[in-house]
DNA sequence: CGATGTGAAGACTTTCACAGCA
DNA sequence: TGCTGTGAAAGTCTTCACATCG
């Protein structure tokens, strides 16, 4: 019953920033906005209006000329095309410290991803309840995916446990792997991973404090200047 | 000491995949291998051997025609690029679930970036202690950031308080920041923020878990692949 | 008139392919 | 000989600038 255009593919660049325009919409709509031009929207964003307007024209032409976005129904097009339109059921692998923080946060359901099952090979974590959520052994994994349907996965378990824990849910039928442990996964072909590091993150920033260290020193003249962001 | 050889400036693309190489070559030099070749170190990363050699020349020419990379060295010069010759502290703001669960981890520690302290408005909060650290009030935050010479700082609080969390960093002094809540921050250019957002990472992936559905569906044909990384 | 949607230009990134050196 | 280091080509992403339309 939608428009369900599925014109041309979304540019990776765009598909990483639609969920930060749809985040500051919903935002905006709950104050009550009823109305975005793209200055507003790239202003709350920090990028430039012509990126917004680019990234949006990906999905669609939802805009009214000499007016704006409807807040509403960009939301809802958005939505749609990141496939919120229904809920995606995750597994979380390793109920370590970050599994546990991560079951017990609460995120996962509020945005419609509900928590279909915590696993661990830890027996001492079996059975333990994090955030509502009863830890299963690693095991059951398979069993779980394939009866809710399971198809991304979060992978929340030391670096040595890593590739283990993505093996197993690759064979149980996970296509989307959420890893935050210190490692590149090695998964075939089709499916997708997405990692985040704290420690790359840290060591990002580092690199660009020292810079400016480097650049305050005098030692050398460092012309550019580092990346920031600004908004409304 | 050191050659501090400062060249051109290093893409932003190159430094974010820096800290990857580094690890997996921290990995395989605890595990004895002393040399490896671009395409060694391609095939662990999942990425191209002609990236990786270029990634590399930015920060020199380290490698030995015909043989490869020494390890050890190679090791070195990226840790020197990165800024991990010496510690960098950090400061947490927000000590609610991920909070606790970032200060609890340990992981800070290990990489080279201490907790020097960490802060929240909760009354009740302050005092407690999580991860061997004490919980200070948000007033206390500049006296700390200027005794320790902090200039990293990880916003861990709810969204709503995300950006006074960001306004105070910057006033007492820090100049690049972690950012954990799903906003925007808006920082004064010259201030490095990197946010890591739950909800954007998880509708990445369900944007491609949705097209591999369409795809599968057969209701249009979808030509390309989803991302995917492969390794050794 | 004002803001969208978009070709075209420009900037950045990746990949190729090979000269050059150990 | 084998693998690095790098110009040059190809590909992707961003920004400009303006025709277009509500």
């Amino acid at each position: 019953m939608s428009p369900q255009h599925r014109r041309r593919r979304i540019p990776d660049a765009t598909v990483a920033r639609l969920p930060v325009y749809l985040q500051l919409l919903n935002e905006r709509m709950a104050a009550g906005v009823t109305n975005l031009s793209s200055e507003d929207i790239a202003a709350l964003a920090a990028v430039n209006a012509a990126k917004v307007r680019k990234d949006l024209s990906y999905i669609g032409t939802y805009g009214t000329r000499g007016v704006g976005y409807d807040v509403e129904y960009l939301v809802y097009q958005i939505s749609r095309e990141l496939g919120l339109d229904h809920e995606w059921s995750v597994v979380i692998v390793g109920a370590g410290n970050l599994g546990q923080a991560l079951g017990g946060y609460g995120g996962f359901n509020v945005r419609g991803y509900p928590v279909a099952g915590m696993f661990d090979i830890d027996e001492t974590k079996v059975d333990t309840v994090v955030g509502g959520v009863r830890v299963k052994h690693l095991d059951d994994l398979p069993k779980v995916v394939a009866q809710q349907q399971v198809s991304i996965g979060v992978v929340a378990t030391p670096a040595e446990a890593a590739q283990d824990a993505a093996d197993r849910l690759v064979r149980a039928g996970v296509t989307s792997i959420l890893n935050f442990a210190s490692v590149v996964l090695s998964v075939p072909l089709g499916v997708t991973v997405r990692t985040v590091d704290l420690g790359v993150e840290l060591q990002i920033l580092s690199y660009h404090e020292q810079r400016r260290v480097a650049a305050a020193t005098g030692l050398r003249p460092v012309a550019d200047e580092a990346p920031s962001g600004r908004s409304a």
